[in-house]
DNA sequence: GAAGTTATGTTATAGTATAACTATTCGTAA
DNA sequence: TTACGAATAGTTATACTATAACATAACTTC
């Protein structure tokens, strides 16, 4: 009897250990580094090693349920899975990370470099600031 | 007899280890991680540490001779100290970074984070792909 | 049920970065 | 001139991030 859901989705509903990392990721208020993660998941595993993390991780952002913030070296669960172009905000006094859409300016990016004869395959765009909380209370907020 | 050169001016041209690590830098035909650099100093000066080579890259980022690739946790020298918003693209298959303006573009950016009130102090932009001469030649060129 | 494939576990190690402390250098002011 | 402080550099150790290499198990296809 074979599964009913075929091999490239198994991945859109994470199981067995995406699973675990990604409801950890969800259930953070901010971008945890893939040893936050394991350390979190050491409370019920506690022999779960970095290869385990590391692994779900690569799953997770396959899948886009997941992305990881070049900046930090800490991941983030997405809100969907769109294939859209992603701006993140990131706090550099209280750690929080928004995402915004910034398709658009992506897009004129990309095509200038296209210009140049660059292909490009994956952007990054982050920003670090300080956001509105924050900066209303003078510090973390 | 004081300086003529004022405090703040002191690394504008580099001096000492500054000089060192950004020679190795603009003598590289790609961008170099930390360790990299420590490994093409130690030819002269075999007990250089890494905390020598991060210090320098510091100097030498705050001068704005040399920007930090957050992608390839790497360091290239820039053109240029003006303060204009680069973004680099980085071709996956030789690992060439090359550096654009995008100033517009990321003010575009800035400007719309700023209106959900963050106050982004620095932009991280890069693009992964592949570069025209990797792309003529159909693998790393 | 044997062979191939994919997922997982395990151990070790590679690669990146900083902390904490010491020593030195250098300009300046007592 | 020496004593002081600031900035720079050296040294040692360690923390943090990520992957390699190999073993084991589970599942599938024939």
């Amino acid at each position: 009897m074979s599964k009913i859901v075929p091999p490239q989705d198994r991945s859109a509903v994470p199981t067995g250990n995406d699973q675990l990392v990604f409801d950890v990721l969800r259930t953070a208020d901010c971008a945890l580094s893939a040893y936050d993660i394991m350390d979190l998941l050491k409370q019920d595993r506690p022999r779960i090693a970095p290869t385990t993390v590391y692994r779900a991780l690569e799953h997770l952002i396959r899948a886009g349920r997941v992305q990881r913030i070049e900046s930090l070296n800490a991941y983030l669960p997405t809100s969907t899975t769109d294939d859209r172009a992603l701006v993140f905000a990131i706090c550099d006094d209280c750690g929080r990370v928004q995402e915004r859409d910034a398709g658009a300016d992506v897009r004129r990016i990309t095509k200038a470099l296209a210009k140049d004869s660059f292909r490009p395959t994956h952007p990054v765009v982050e920003a670090h600031g300080r956001c509105g909380a924050c900066d209303a209370t003078g510090g973390k907020a």
